[in-house]
DNA sequence: TCCATGACGCTATAGTATTACAATAGTGGT
DNA sequence: ACCACTATTGTAATACTATAGCGTCATGGA
């Protein structure tokens, strides 16, 4: 049993806060987002995106795909997958290279270039949106000619509630 | 055979310029380097930086693993990632983790917080420090209270020379 | 109806990285 | 020279991450 409590699951900056609503919302935006774009918002699509948005935390592939099995989803690896690639591709999910991993994003509403803050300790990803990226490196880019078309920025270290 | 010019790279900037001046500056501080501070820089070790040292890119661990077995060295993977992590470990090289790849640091004598740029087309890359990155990163983070340990920051693009 | 497109089921395989343990070589103290 | 200690290497096995290929089905437009 145990039921789980509604609340505090951390980020957000870190912060502790109701991450039912942090589902709900990131859920029904992607739905609508898919409508409002003609894309199809399946239901391995729908299921991978809220096994993503349990935790603020990046989840492998094959942590997606142990879920799926257990909710009698297909589990063969294109699954999980395909399912990632189409949530990165339109900016419901993010890769975390760093760590082989994916994220739910946490403001998919706007278009952004995402930063990444991972605790060493913890492994809490916090997802934010400095306008240094583009600021910083924009500036270096134009200097030696080279044409932005992606970036890929992760911090790791400690957060605030690790140390 | 086939004598190799020692010119015309690319890179550093993306400019062309004297390569084989890069290789032996890089071998011989990373020589040095490791004499100074007790560290063995064994053949294997040597070897795998020239052969990152050929070229301004990114290569996998299993290219590298060929080359040594061309080389008639030992050949299992473990061979290349151990002196791989030796290399990232020691500032030596770099690991791009958008590429699972490894490249031989541009700049191995300064201690720093590189930020990649990667060609989509030529597969080239550079190395940089933008002091932004510990300024721009280093602003949110002391805000937020995360305590940075390491930064991965690639900037994926286009090169000047392939525009 | 015919065709093109996109999603999915399924199998196989490719690519990246680590564990584990034995053997060997380098280091420093006696 | 000898020993004890540590670092490095040899080797095999395995784990983890990701993609290719192809057949099926549903949808939607010509
Ligand atoms: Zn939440
Ligand atoms: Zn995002
Ligand atoms: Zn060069
Ligand atoms: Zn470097």
């Amino acid at each position: 049993m145990a039921a789980q409590s509604a609340k505090s699951v951390a980020p957000p900056g870190f912060k502790s806060h109701n991450h039912k609503h942090c589902i709900e919302r990131a859920v029904t935006h992607a739905k609508q987002s898919c409508q409002a774009n003609g894309l199809q918002f399946t239901a391995i699509r729908q299921r991978v995106l809220e096994i993503l948005l349990t935790q603020h935390k990046a989840m492998g592939a094959y942590d997606i795909l142990d879920q799926l099995k257990e909710d009698g989803f297909n589990s063969q690896p294109p699954v999980a997958y395909r399912a990632l690639d189409f949530l990165v591709q339109h900016g419901f999910a993010h890769k975390i290279e760093r760590l082989n991993a994916f994220i739910a994003c946490h403001s998919p509403e706007n278009d952004h270039t995402p930063t990444f803050f991972i605790c060493r300790l913890c492994s809490s990803v916090v997802e934010t949106q400095p306008e240094l990226t583009r600021g910083a490196l924009g500036k270096t880019a134009k200097d030696v000619g080279f044409l932005i078309e992606q970036t890929v920025v992760e911090v790791e270290g400690v957060c605030p509630n690790c140390r």
